[in-house]
DNA sequence: TAGATTGTTAATCGATTAACAATC
DNA sequence: TAGATTGTTAATCGATTAACAATC
């Protein structure tokens, strides 16, 4: 892999051919073609040969890529070659629903932790887990060394655990809470707002 | 408004933009700039103004927008000036949060609906709603004149229920389920996946 | 070999930013 | 009036597409 800078609209495909290609080796597929691959996912395979050259040369004239190899180099760019730890702050109705999701199954996540600031909350038991008070959040994430949260809090109480999520540490965050999120530049967030992505739907209606 | 076309990255910041000046005129205030917004949406003042500006003159020398006026305009622009029924399918953990988000309330939703091709949930109390079954959703979702569906099955499941979903006339489909969806030109996605998102930061860990 | 498909270059297309006259 | 901020133009920057030599 060169060093140049990847732009980041590249790396925000790369997820999506991944979870393909994933697919694909499911159904017991070997190789496959940016034409094909870009049939599945709705990019033009001009793109994707383009977005994938970045990283090396993963194909072959004639015959494509090999499903398999472009699956493990894909997982070591994104960095999900191995198992990342996760918390959950917010044990409402979306907690809950996070935190007993199996689509982090296979794709390089596992949740380890739910938070919650509601006393009455706190000692439930939610799938496999027992809700944590918020107060040891920030002790428990940086003993562990967790760098990715997922946030499914209230919007009033949003920036407040973000903040304190940074201070502990925490380097990305999926924010289910509809609010935009002010972080320092090293970490990133990323945006699930169901209103939001509806909002930008209804303008063709 | 003119009647140039809007590119859709555009139109993917508006609901962004309409979020963060919701949240303005709760807290109370009336006018805004476009630096102020750009401070808390992330983007430059540059950009909001230009943004804006494709759909008419909504702002004042020196003073900057009305938070009311602008947010009438938006909603009006993204068609949310009005309040749409939406349907449920899939009545697994996610349905059931997504069934009883509150988060659409006041941003122009309503979920009317769920349902689900297993038995043992039809019938089934979710909140308010009972769990419908799939065989009868494709003429609900006609009579009713539905446009808008959220799709929370499992992957394998998902293009069945999203060809149901275009022939029953859906327009816009919010797809939780973790796979591309082929569509017709007319119809809409926007794709909600966690561990897609996840994997777009972990590149930058 | 003939056919297929990559990786890459150059051309095109589109988005963002900087700057400032207009004006509240 | 003086200061602030818009709407818009032109310049810059970046992304996508088309085309094709290289080669499996």
């Amino acid at each position: 892999m060169n060093t140049k800078k990847i732009p980041d609209i590249i790396v925000g495909r790369l997820p999506v051919y991944l979870r393909a290609l994933q697919r694909m080796a499911d159904m017991g597929l070997k190789t496959t073609s940016s034409q094909e691959l870009g049939e599945h996912v709705g990019i033009s395979a001009a793109q994707i040969r383009k977005d994938i050259s970045q990283f090396g040369e993963f194909g072959k004239q004639g015959t494509g890529y090999s499903i398999e190899f472009l699956l493990d180099k894909l997982r070591e760019i994104l960095k999900v070659d191995r198992i990342w730890d996760v918390v959950v702050v917010g044990a409402g109705d979306m907690g809950h629903a996070v935190a007993n999701y199996q689509g982090f199954q296979d794709r390089g996540f596992r949740v380890v932790a739910i938070f919650d600031n509601d006393k009455s909350k706190v000692g439930m038991k939610i799938g496999n887990f027992v809700v944590e008070d918020t107060e040891v959040m920030v002790d428990r994430i940086r003993t562990a060394d967790i760098k990715i949260a997922m946030l499914s809090v209230p919007a009033s109480a949003a920036q407040d655990v973000a903040d304190k999520l940074v201070q502990a540490g925490v380097r990305a965050i999926l924010n289910y809470a509809p609010i935009s999120l002010n972080v320092p530049n090293q970490v990133k967030v990323q945006y699930i707002d169901p209103s939001t992505h509806l909002q930008r739907m209804t303008f063709y209606l």
